[in-house]
DNA sequence: TTCATTTTTTACCAATTCGCATAAAAATAT
DNA sequence: ATATTTTTATGCGAATTGGTAAAAAATGAA
């Protein structure tokens, strides 16, 4: 009962790749000025085999959202795991998610920032489905950064300043993410992540 | 040679009103959301007088973005003059940035952010115009917080530690913005707002 | 071969988009 | 009054939008 030999024409494409195609015409032009038709463009398929496999516009965009959100999250925490101690995980973590906004990683060629910070956070007045989608986004970066601070300082830190802590983070990747899609370059993006880090959690810090 | 008594049909618009409602327009939906006929419900005037007043829709928008910035500009000047010392000042600044953003000053109702921030970034990689005028207005901030920094500490500072704290300050700014077009309530954010600023610039540093 | 199933393709739909051309209206100048 | 000038109002038009209906194609099952 595994690959139950499949009925009816074979599909000519293939799901992740698709999806990954429409998830870059999203990152690109955002939801409101992305076109059915570029999609199709983009993934070669036409706009009703779009809608049968993946929904409407809207549901391929949720979709890429948390697509996105979940790749980031592994490529990060990935990223946060190749050293020790806070300050120098989260400057990890910082300069992976730049490479990320900059167009470094596999995950993109182009540096358009977030995906959600760039264009999710656009259409939340208007939808209160992507606002919830939006503030699930900006949650599950926050719990990210307060676990590993919470952590890596064991017991030196409050759990209340813990928390601030980690939102500063997440203030800095979304400031981030702004400048990355403005065209800044990576280096003086690290530059600048690597200073911050060092005023909000300092290495002295006990690790 | 004041006011030269003009021939014609009198408008019935104020110009300064009509741009007020242009902007709440943009800044609820973006750009590519926004429909002319959005903006000529808004603002009473059908699309034909809307452009012969104003021109097209990215004239309107771009025109909507400077007045934003300008009005922007003079508000939290204005907020960071009424105390002394580069700490309390960028927080006087920053708490009034976060009034902004979430509908608690003259220029809105709605918490819908910065509207640089939140709708002109969006559409910053398919408009060459639109992405200078995104690098303008991150710049303008840069150096209003330089400026800021650099006359408060007087010599305690090396320009290169007053430009870095600045873009640090702006980082944590864009971040709120984003935050308050989510959703977060004012009092959240200026607690967090304090405290980053007591981390980018202690009150210790002589002031 | 014939049938059932699934996907692809073509074509269409109603609605909306931005912009403009043209006419009507409201004021001043002569 | 008549003309001139400026704004407003009506309405068109070509293009694009998201979505779908219907037919054609490609596979496995019988």
């Amino acid at each position: 009962m595994k690959t139950e030999t499949k009925r009816g024409r074979p599909r000519k494409f293939d799901e992740d790749v698709t999806l990954d195609r429409v998830m870059q015409v999203f990152w690109r032009n955002g939801y409101a000025a992305t076109s059915l038709d570029q999609i199709a463009e983009a993934t070669g398929l036409n706009r009703p085999s779009l809608y049968a496999a993946f929904g409407s516009k809207k549901d391929m965009y949720l979709n890429v959202i948390s697509r996105f959100a979940d790749r980031m999250h592994v490529y990060l925490a990935e990223a946060g795991h190749q050293t020790a101690g806070a300050n120098p995980r989260l400057k990890a973590i910082l300069t992976a998610a730049i490479d990320l906004y900059t167009g470094q990683t596999d995950l993109t060629d182009a540096p358009y920032g977030c995906l959600a910070i760039s264009t999710l956070q656009t259409e939340s007045p208007r939808d209160a489905e992507f606002k919830e989608a939006l503030t699930v986004v900006i949650a599950r970066m926050d719990k990210g950064f307060a676990s590993l601070i919470r952590h890596e300082t064991r017991g030196s830190m409050t759990e209340q300043e813990v928390c601030t802590a980690a939102q500063h983070l997440a203030l800095i990747l979304h400031g981030l993410s702004i400048r990355a899609r403005a065209g800044e370059t990576p280096d003086v993006l690290k530059r600048l992540a690597e200073s911050a880090v060092d005023k909000i959690i300092p290495l002295s810090n006990g690790n």
